[in-house]
Formats: C-alpha cells, structure tokens, sequence
DNA sequence: CCACTAACCTGTAGGC
DNA sequence: TGCCTACAGGTTAGTG
C-alpha cells in the first residue's frame, strides 16, 4: 500500500490526536508481523506520552516521553485507524467496535483535551513490522536508508555517484531505499516519466565520462519532488485499500500520468505515445516508449 | 560489491 | 457458485 506520501497523510492524520497522548494500555493480538516484535514492546509503550509522530522514509516514528522511539512500517496493507469512542467532537464520534479482521495491535490512548481513543494496527498480509530503539542509529532499519527525496541532499549530483559504472535498470535502483528512501512502485513511474528516462535504461548512461549527470539525469530530482509533493497535496494514492486514520481515502490515482494506466494515450503535451506496461524482477513497470529514452 | 530471484501472506479480480 | 491463475502500494535472504 503505502510509498512517502501515503506514510505522510497518515501521519499527518495520527498527529493531532496523538501527539500528546499518553498509552494506557496496548494488546498484541497477533504479534508475528512480518519480523517479531521486541520482546519489551508492551512494556516500553505502557506509560508513556507520545511527545510527537516524525516520518523518515516509510517508517512512522512515535517519539515517546521516554526517549524511546516506536517505528512502524506498513508494508504493503497496514493502516493504523482510531476506534475513537470518546473524542469531544461529536463530528468524529466512531461506534465502539469488536476487533477486526486482521486487527493485530491495539493501543489504548489518553489525550489531554481530545479524550480517550483506541488506535489499531490493521494488516491483512502481515508484511508491516514494527520496532523499537533508543537512537535511529541504532535501527538497522534507518541506519542504511538514503536521503529523503524532499531534502536538499537528494539532487543530481548524488545520483550520479551512486549510479556510475553501474547496469542497474532506473527502475530497480530508485526502488532502492539505500539510494533515495521512500519511493516504491507507482511512485518510480511517475518520476521517471516526468525525467523522460524509461525503467530499464541503465543508469550508468546517465553519468557522463566526466562523472556528471546527463540532462536526464538533472530532471530527476526535481520529477521525484514534485510528484511526491503533488501527491501529498491529495492525500496519497488509493488503489484498493489505503485510508487515511479516519477512514477517508487518497486522490492522487486520479493523476496518475502512467501507473496502471497501459493502453492509454501517454499525457504529455505533443506526445503520441501509449503507455506501456512492462515487467521488471517481477513488478510492473508503466512508461511511455515515445517520450521516455 | 552488484544484479537477480524467491519468499513472506492474504485478498481480489478475471477467465472458464 | 466454484476453481484456478495472476497480481497487488514492500523488504529481506539467498544465489551466482
């Protein structure tokens, strides 16, 4: 389900009820997530205020009271959404309800002005996993990630070191979470197309002899920014199932340029390309063959 | 180090 | 309706 800007609307979602919580209580229901959780899980998260939510890549990051922070990862169908029974805003009153399908991990909030609210980890595939550290050094996780693609040290220059003399596919290496963190499938398409690159172009023919990047190349960085902006702008992508933490959906599908759009007429001005799909080590790949090189 | 495949797990859509 | 296959927004372990 979820790239950056699905994990930024659901943190911009968590933030106002959240922030400030302290947790009660929390209950494992099913614990086997796609790696285990810390064995002191509970016991670090009981007690504890929640003095903010951060992002950093796809993880969610709860800074507690207690200097540690709890991650979360979505994998591809985790959400977190609020069985919120005693909000003060009548507008956002949810029915108490019986646990869900799928409901793995429940977290009983108290929120100094906003009242008592229960949040619950959903994730039917069980590929989001969970942790918990002291430092995000310490996370083998974070410690590998590359730069945020929304900051100034993700340019051209720091592709083309990572890319030169390699034969990668486009495609593979800005899936590459070492590389630029937090871009996955749909969102590798989209830049691309607005970089004119094609997905399986190598990347190191967008390196010169000179180790500088080519005009391409140069297009990159500010495709990755604007898409994942605009994307954020609508609140993230819906495809089948990402909400937002109180239910609502994304609108960004709906500008999609490319993704999971093969056979239509590709939307750059004066191009008379089709959108193609292609498969690549075993994901889809949308591009236009006209207007991509 | 690099490139690629298989695996993890469940749900859904489409063909017959 | 049922059965089967293909595919899904992510990441890691294992293989050359």
């Amino acid at each position: 389900m979820p790239e950056l800007p699905e994990v930024e609307t659901v943190r911009r979602g968590l933030e106002p009820y959240v922030a400030g919580a302290t947790i009660d209580d929390v209950e494992l229901r099913r614990p086997d997530l796609r790696f285990p959780l810390p064995p002191d899980f509970s016991e670090a998260l009981r007690g504890a205020t929640v003095t903010s939510i951060e992002r950093r890549a796809k993880y969610l990051l709860f800074r507690l009271s207690t200097g540690m922070t709890f991650m979360s990862h979505l994998g591809m169908t985790g959400a977190w959404r609020f069985r919120d029974f005693r909000f003060k805003d009548a507008s956002r009153y949810y029915e108490p309800q019986e646990a869900e399908k799928h409901d793995h991990v429940l977290i009983d909030l108290t929120h100094p002005t906003e009242g008592r609210m229960t949040l619950i980890y959903n994730d039917a595939r069980r590929f989001g996993f969970m942790g918990l550290f002291g430092e995000d050094s310490q996370s083998p996780y974070l410690n590998e990630l590359g730069p945020e693609p929304l900051s100034n040290s993700f340019n051209a220059a720091h592709l083309a070191q990572r890319f030169v003399g390699r034969s990668a596919p486009a495609k593979a290496a800005l899936l590459d979470q070492r590389v630029v963190a937090g871009l996955g499938n749909i969102y590798v398409s989209e830049a691309l197309h607005r970089a004119h690159i094609r997905p399986d172009r190598t990347i190191g023919s967008l390196v010169d002899s000179g180790g500088s990047p080519v005009a391409e190349l140069d297009l990159l960085p500010r495709a990755v920014r604007d898409v994942l902006g605009e994307a954020i702008a609508a609140g993230g992508s819906t495809l089948r199932d990402f909400r937002t933490a109180d239910g609502g959906t994304g609108y960004f599908q709906h500008q999609f340029a490319v993704y999971d759009r093969a056979g239509e007429p590709c939307p750059m001005p004066h191009c008379s390309g089709a959108i193609t799909r292609i498969v690549q080590s075993g994901r889809s790949s949308f591009f236009c063959p006209v207007c991509q090189h």
